[in-house]
DNA sequence: ACGACATACCTTGGACGACGAGGTATAGGC
DNA sequence: GCCTATACCTCGTCGTCCAAGGTATGTCGT
């Protein structure tokens, strides 16, 4: 059957985790944060950010508590556990995948471990 | 209107057009060749790469000619200056987010410039 | 001679993630 | 009262990737 999992596949959800992974943050702020961290290379928008954060407490990677700051109600998500073994293996990924992209436009040799 | 270039996508592109830069290839030992320089970590089958050729030459990438060797027809593809344009394009891409994703990987810290 | 395997090309159908656009609601400044 | 920023959310679309399958031909063992 067609229909893998893209290996490319999951940078948001992968950043995601790596913010919630420092404190607990709302979906608004996540987007800007992303925006700002990267120097706006990476802008992710909400239209992604919302369903991947629904997809990741629906999982079990992600709690949820509402609060009320300065008026304003918003939705803040924390880390699990799984989330964080999630997290680990996902960053894991990326930076094996990284390293062999990496080692192919380098031509094709060995990229020593850092 | 929905449907914009997705910001993780153009790796097997990219992969092409580096390996073509050094010598010209046929499809199957590219394949092959992304397996190997990336030992086995880079998985991109041929139905990638067939549609990714297809692509480049018609774009005006690369330029294709028959060859038969060893009694095997094969299509040899060559990268033309366009080409050779869209890999520098593409490669510089790839870095900037990389090393954006790096960048939250690490805790936001801010990235000089190459 | 024949089957099995490797080489070499190609297309199809579909899954999935990412995305822009739009929709709701409230707070604060002018 | 209005506009902007904050804050949440969903929908439809689209591009990308992918496995699976299909064709053809050369080589090797038996």
């Amino acid at each position: 059957m067609p229909g893998n999992p893209n290996f490319m596949a999951g940078v948001p959800e992968l950043v995601v985790l790596r913010l919630l992974r420092d404190r607990e943050m709302y979906g608004y702020e996540i987007v800007q944060a992303i925006r700002e961290q990267s120097s706006d290379v990476l802008s992710v928008g909400e239209g992604v950010i919302y369903p991947v954060l629904h997809a990741l407490e629906k999982d079990g990677a992600l709690k949820s508590r509402r609060k009320t700051v300065a008026g304003r109600s918003r939705v803040y998500y924390v880390v699990t556990p799984k989330g964080l073994k999630r997290f680990e293996a996902l960053a894991s990924d990326w930076t094996t995948l990284a390293a062999a992209i990496r080692s192919v436009l380098n031509g094709g040799q060995h990229v020593p471990a850092v």
